[in-house]
RNA sequence: GCGUCUGUAGCUCAGUGGAUAGAGCAAUGGCCUCCGGAGCCAUGUGCGGAGGUUCGAUUCCUCUCAGACGCACCA
């Protein structure tokens, strides 16, 4: 379906190129002044200049041809409606419009009809990788890594609902330092074992040699101690540089710190329920990197630098000149920016995506920067490939600064979790409390009854809902502050309100089915209240906003929007006794049109990355 | 030093080249024989500052102040 504002814009064109004016003035935008209309055109304004008329002379005549009678809608389809109840030339010269409520209600009504509510798929199925998660293997996920997670989660969902074909990669940290670190803490702390013989020769044991528990340990204190110690990052180094030239002890090794950490990681980015469809690392750009540094020295964009290789990417238009990229370590080892490289090449060659999107800490904004432009003059992606780069900003405690956990430490991101759920869990039963010492506590039939399972799982879910929509309904590039208290309240601007306003239409769809009746196919019917009005105006909305917030990828904008929507039926509920109509044809309409706005809310928040439980 | 990003209500955040800049929370005062009151209504304060472009700027440009971050072998 078309979106409701090129509808009434391509009318409002029509109108203008009659007048004898150029059809881009006839953009028209939602109303910013609802008391005075809902839709409205400034183009007279800004044509004004050009045709050397007064604003309000255009603005004149557009009107009187679109009131001369020929007001039709989108029509052609033999029942075409009238589409503006008001049209009107204002000073200085806006042309303000009300949609006729016939109009509005066949809208909705075509959107109920369609697959996605009448969401066209722009993507066709173009594929887009999308880089997000960036967990680095043998370190817990932590709160540095929830942003990355969620928002790349929903960009990935987006598209994938308008109709790209999207491909999420994890894009583990496998193949750095870190893993020098960790094999050299290893061999410190057990010696003994058949990796760290030189001249062993037998089968290397199928069995890990520690546990998750273990290896989580091991890195920080390996990490701490390569800051004290020289030589025991030397050290570090070298193995670092073994590892990646293939030394079959060391990838042993390795291949036992995958196993165990990707487990454990598949299970915490499932309890975020964030899927990746490639559990890829940088170790897989291995293969490639040979070749990428002899073709980068051969295509004479590599020089020598201080032992290094490096390549210029400095650009005549750049206010100050960007440092080189780095591909090549003095100690010949690869880094960062040779592995992402070595990643583009692999994923040209399986997929050859249209478009790159990476989502990762705002502060790697220049290594993106260096790389996107190594990728490009070199060739590995081509001059038309869009290569986009999210930086998100840090999520900050109560006092502004990073969150930290109470004595100053990272915070895991299983406890952050964990929190949340203890205090959704606390007030669902806090609610429970109040009901049972409610005057009428017998009410049953409600539906309000809870087992103890299911108000944990409830809490796991709404936990969710909570966190998730705390984090995205910021723009992604600000910092935000992560405030579990405001996050989790059941009122205002959060996740659990949404969740709130979707159960809650459930439960009256659920009485009006269980008192026997059935809307069928039944038809929306034109508003007769102003809150009814505006519910429709919201919904119509829907088609626009998913597309304008994966174009932007902009994740909050769905995020505005469910809450509006979720507000306008508040609205509505507040106006219209819904089971109590007596009218039956009216409340067929009106259960359609609740259905109507429980699937637009469904559609969204499942965009976001959460969903709503049955009763809560 | 150079560069990037960010400054909107007491707090947390949206927003737009257009007509009166919005929400939530907090505060105050109201509203329930209500399908789930986890709601609704009312009241009060704000675009960091100065210039410029424009018929019109909170939005675009310049300067300035403040904060965050980044500037070669970490990721």
């Amino acid at each position: 379906m078309k979106k409701i504002l090129d509808l009434i814009s391509s009318r409002m064109e029509e109108a203008f190129l009659a007048c004898g004016y150029e059809a881009r003035y006839a953009r028209v935008v939602l109303s910013n002044r609802p008391d005075l209309c809902e839709y409205q055109c400034n183009g007279a304004m800004a044509a004004a200049k050009a045709y050397k008329k007064k604003p309000i002379d255009i603005a004149g005549e557009v009107v009187e041809y679109l009131t001369g009678g020929r007001d039709a809608g989108a029509g052609g389809d033999g029942k075409s409606t009238v589409m503006f109840s008001q049209t009107d030339a204002v000073m200085p010269g806006f042309i303000n419009l009300r949609l006729n409520g016939s109009f509005l209600a066949d809208y909705l009504n075509g959107m109920q009809k369609e697959q996605k509510l009448g969401l066209e798929e722009p993507g066709c199925g173009e594929t887009v990788i999308v880089d997000y998660g960036g967990a680095n293997v043998a370190k817990p996920l932590h709160v540095g890594h929830l942003r990355s997670a969620v928002i790349g989660e929903s960009i990935r969902r987006m598209g994938a609902y308008l109709g790209y074909h999207m491909i999420g990669d994890v894009h583990l940290g496998d193949w750095g330092l870190q893993m020098g670190l960790i094999i050299e803490e290893l061999r410190e702390r057990k010696p003994d074992l058949v990796y760290f013989k030189e001249h062993y020769e037998g089968e290397y044991p199928a069995k890990a040699p520690f546990t998750i528990g273990e290896l989580e340990d091991i890195y920080p204190c390996a990490s701490a101690k390569s800051k004290k110690d020289e030589s025991f990052k030397e050290r570090a180094q070298r193995a670092t540089l073994r590892l990646q030239g293939g030394y079959a002890p060391y990838v042993a090794v390795w291949k036992h710190i995958m196993a165990v950490s990707l487990a454990d990681l598949k299970k915490n980015y499932g309890n975020l329920d964030v899927h990746f469809d490639l559990w890829k690392g940088e170790s897989d750009a291995g293969p490639y990197i040979p070749w990428l540094l002899s073709d980068l020295q051969e295509k004479g964009l590599a020089r020598e630098s201080e032992g290094a290789l490096v390549v210029d990417i400095a650009e005549e238009s750049d206010p100050k000149e960007l440092p080189p990229c780095i591909v090549q370590k003095s100690d010949g080892a690869a880094l960062y920016a040779t592995t992402d490289l070595g990643t583009m090449l692999e994923r040209e060659k399986l997929y050859q995506p249209k478009r790159y999107i990476y989502i990762a800490d705002k502060r790697q904004e220049l290594h993106y920067t260096q790389i996107f432009r190594v990728a490009k003059k070199a060739g590995y992606v081509p001059k038309e490939t869009r290569m986009d780069y999210i930086g998100f900003g840090t999520m900050n405690g109560k006092d502004g600064k990073p969150f930290k956990t109470r004595d100053g430490g990272v915070m895991r991101l299983e406890q952050l979790i964990a929190d949340i759920e203890e205090a959704v869990y606390a007030r669902i039963q806090e609610n429970r409390g109040v009901l049972e010492e409610g005057p009428e506590a017998e009410g049953s039939g409600t539906g309000m009854e809870m087992t103890e399972e299911e108000a944990r799982k409830t809490a796991k879910r709404i936990g969710l809902a909570a966190l998730k929509y705390g984090d995205l309904s910021n723009q992604a590039a600000k910092d935000y502050v992560f405030d579990l208290d405001r996050f989790t309240s059941f009122t205002g601007n959060t996740g659990p309100y949404i969740l709130y306003t979707v159960v809650r239409i459930q439960s009256i769809l659920r009485n009006y089915q269980e008192s026997g009746g059935n809307a069928g196919d039944a038809g929306i019917l034109p508003a007769e209240g102003s809150a009814e009005r505006e519910l429709m105006l919201e919904l119509t909305r829907y088609n626009e906003v998913m597309e304008t917030a994966f174009a932007e990828l902009a994740p909050h904008k769905i995020c505005q929007y469910v809450y509006e929507l979720a507000n306008a039926f508040s609205g509505f509920y507040r106006d219209n006794k819904i089971l109590a109509q007596e009218d039956a044809a009216r409340q067929k309409g009106w259960i359609r049109l609740i259905t109507l706005v429980r699937d637009v809310l469904t559609a969204g928040i499942g965009v976001l990355g959460f969903e709503a439980p049955e009763r809560m």
